[in-house]
RNA sequence: UGACCUAUUGUGUAAUGGUAGCACAACAGACUCUGGAUCUGUAUGUCAAGGUUCGAAUCCUUGUAGGUCAGCCA
């Protein structure tokens, strides 16, 4: 290291968010034995989106920077809504983002028999009974926020609750007969407090534990208890849990000793992107009334859409980091994903020529039979990318917005009388232009300089625009798809009063065209990245093959000139 | 309506009582075999009113605005 660099390195203060700042002083103090350990607790009824990759990155990165754990474990307390379909997409999507949970993949359900023996204790020690007040009596007796809450089965006798309790597990009671509750406080401003429900009866099976249990833990009451079984030290999750740590607080202090070990809740603000929907119900909808192809569709903000447009693992991280994390409600730009992606892509794809919209043109003072090789560079950004061999010939395709019969002042590309460098060819330059009946351009007429092969004049002379073409007779024909945002509205659910988001869909967020690439991609292989040189990064689709080329269309490249046009 | 939380440029996010900075977006320019990348520059901000202090984005008070909670969802 320099001393420049040294320098920078010292004016450089790593910004360090709240979270973090936290554990750091926890670390520091020796809390918790100076363990560091999160976790990730997903529930498995949907496919994780953008957001969830957010809060992942979040946990795992912050368990690797300082040699902490981290934990994958499934919240699955609610047997109706869960399934094995989404624990497997909810692991893949884990492994690609990076986050290696090692050998601890657990699951809340594993936790039923522990989470009932300690029940039991709450019962004896009077601080939870059997209540048999209906949902709706139950939503009636609950108060207003400053109206206290009643409960009528409250001081029942332990041995009561207990025999109850014991039926309850039994499969004795229908649902929603009778619930077990937590004596906490009915008169709490905290609705959370007023003697929260910790098991329903629910004759249901479960896609782990079968029809062994017929009650179920709630949420609160399995969440705190879950984190302090696996000896989670900060338990990160979202603002809307923030009501709840009171209650995570008080169930903790019934399982542990003042300065003991126990896990700690902070909330950060989730996260928000416009032009897109993040709600599982609405992503839910997309999939289901067929508005977009599946859950992995490209314009879908999930990760297995990210992944299928083209995003890579560590475009998402340098969002993650740009986005920041802090506690306040939050909207993020498209635009700074699109970035983040670019600058991740910049970096790694290669550089090929495709042009999607062809106009054909004629060299005509160039050989009639002949084909020749010229090198292009895979990479400008990275040198051990090496080069390739690209065709030229007498006809070749140039991008139609590439010619313009009536240019304007700061139009530098082809036009009548105008000479351009065929990118890694030649200059040439349009002699005439050929039109049909109706007075459209069907051909380009052009004359090179074969003084100028590898695209310099030996007399130096310059020219201002450069542009990407395919030789005709080597081009290779393939699917591309034009991907853009899934809706017209910065905010889809600003709507006009009778309608949804559903009004809001970009009726133009999948264009499907031909393209001729460069023969070069007649092997490209699902999944790779590559940069069509002057237009965007695309992404080889899964369903690719050799004899059906699908690209999905990333990101386009920014585009100062479609802004001057304006 | 009660409790809890939040408020810094267009959007995010720093500044931890001492020069309001960074990124994205925008705009202007340089450079360029991608109108890409890179580089340089410009404009725009502390919700309001009081108070404490030599000094307040930061502390206090009161407002205002927004979010969350009254599921046997998570």
């Amino acid at each position: 290291m320099n001393i420049e660099e040294l320098k920078n390195q010292e004016n450089k203060i790593e910004p360090v968010h709240f979270i973090e700042e936290i554990i750091r002083k926890d670390l520091s103090e020796g809390k918790n034995q100076g363990r560091l350990h999160t976790r990730f607790p997903p529930e498995p009824n949907g496919y994780l989106h953008i957001g969830h990759a957010k809060a992942i990155l979040l946990s795992y990165g912050l368990a690797k920077k300082y040699n902490g754990k981290f934990n994958l474990r499934f919240d699955d307390t609610n047997p109706e809504k869960e399934e094995t379909e989404y624990v497997e997409s909810i692991k893949e999507d884990l492994r690609w983002l990076g986050a290696d949970w090692e050998d601890r993949e657990f699951y809340a359900s594993d936790y039923f028999d522990q989470l009932f023996d300690w029940a039991v204790m709450l019962i004896k020690q009077g601080k939870a009974y059997v209540c048999e007040l209906s949902p709706e009596q139950v939503s009636e007796n609950r108060g207003t926020p400053s109206v206290p809450a009643k409960s009528p089965f409250r001081d029942r006798p332990i041995q009561e609750s207990l025999d109850l309790f014991q039926r309850m597990k039994n499969g004795e009671f229908p649902e929603n007969s009778m619930t077990l509750r937590a004596k906490v406080d009915l008169a709490s401003p905290n609705m959370h407090m007023r003697d929260p429900i910790m098991y329903r009866i629910k004759h249901a099976s479960h896609h782990r534990t079968g029809d062994k249990w017929c009650i179920y833990p709630t949420y609160d009451w399995t969440h705190g208890q879950s984190d302090f079984i696996e000896g989670i030290t900060h338990s990160l999750c979202t603002l809307e849990f923030e009501n709840h740590r009171p209650l995570y607080d008080w169930y903790l202090d019934q399982l542990t000793k003042p300065g003991d070990y126990r896990p700690r809740q902070i909330e950060f603000a989730r996260l928000n992107l416009n032009y897109t929907v993040m709600s599982k119900r609405k992503l839910l909808r997309l999939v289901k009334e067929k508005y977009v192809s599946g859950w992995d569709d490209p314009r879908m903000p999930t990760v297995s859409g990210l992944r299928r447009r083209g995003f890579t693992p560590e475009s998402l991280k340098i969002f993650a980091e740009k986005v920041g994390i802090a506690k306040r409600e939050n909207i993020i730009d498209f635009s700074l994903l699109e970035y983040a992606v670019r600058e991740d892509l910049n970096k790694k794809a290669i550089r090929v020529m495709g042009v999607i919209d062809p106009l054909k043109v004629v060299i005509t003072n160039y050989p009639e039979d002949k084909t020749e090789m010229l090198e292009a560079v895979n990479n400008p950004e990275d040198e051990s990318m090496g080069t390739r061999q690209v065709p030229f010939s007498r006809v070749i395709y140039i991008e139609r917005d590439d010619f313009m019969e009536n240019p304007s002042k700061k139009y530098f590309r082809l036009s009548p009388g105008n000479e351009v460098r065929l990118r890694y060819a030649y200059f040439a330059k349009c002699t005439d232009v050929i039109k049909n009946d109706k007075g459209e351009i069907t051909e380009i007429h052009c004359t090179y300089d074969p003084e100028s092969k590898g695209g310099n004049s030996p007399d130096g002379r310059k020219v201002k625009g450069t542009i990407h073409w395919v030789s005709a007779n080597d081009a290779v024909e393939a699917e591309v798809r034009l991907y853009d945002r899934l809706f017209l509205n910065e905010s889809p659910d600003d709507v006009e009063e009778g309608m949804d988001f559903i009004s809001n869909l970009n009726p133009e967020s999948l264009i499907i065209k031909k393209a001729f690439v460069e023969p070069y991609l007649k092997n490209a292989k699902p999944k790779e990245k590559y940069q069509f040189e002057r237009i965007a990064y695309f992404s080889v689709d899964y369903d690719s093959t050799p004899e059906n080329l699908i690209f999905n269309r990333t990101v386009t490249l920014k585009d100062s000139w479609s802004k001057m046009k304006q």
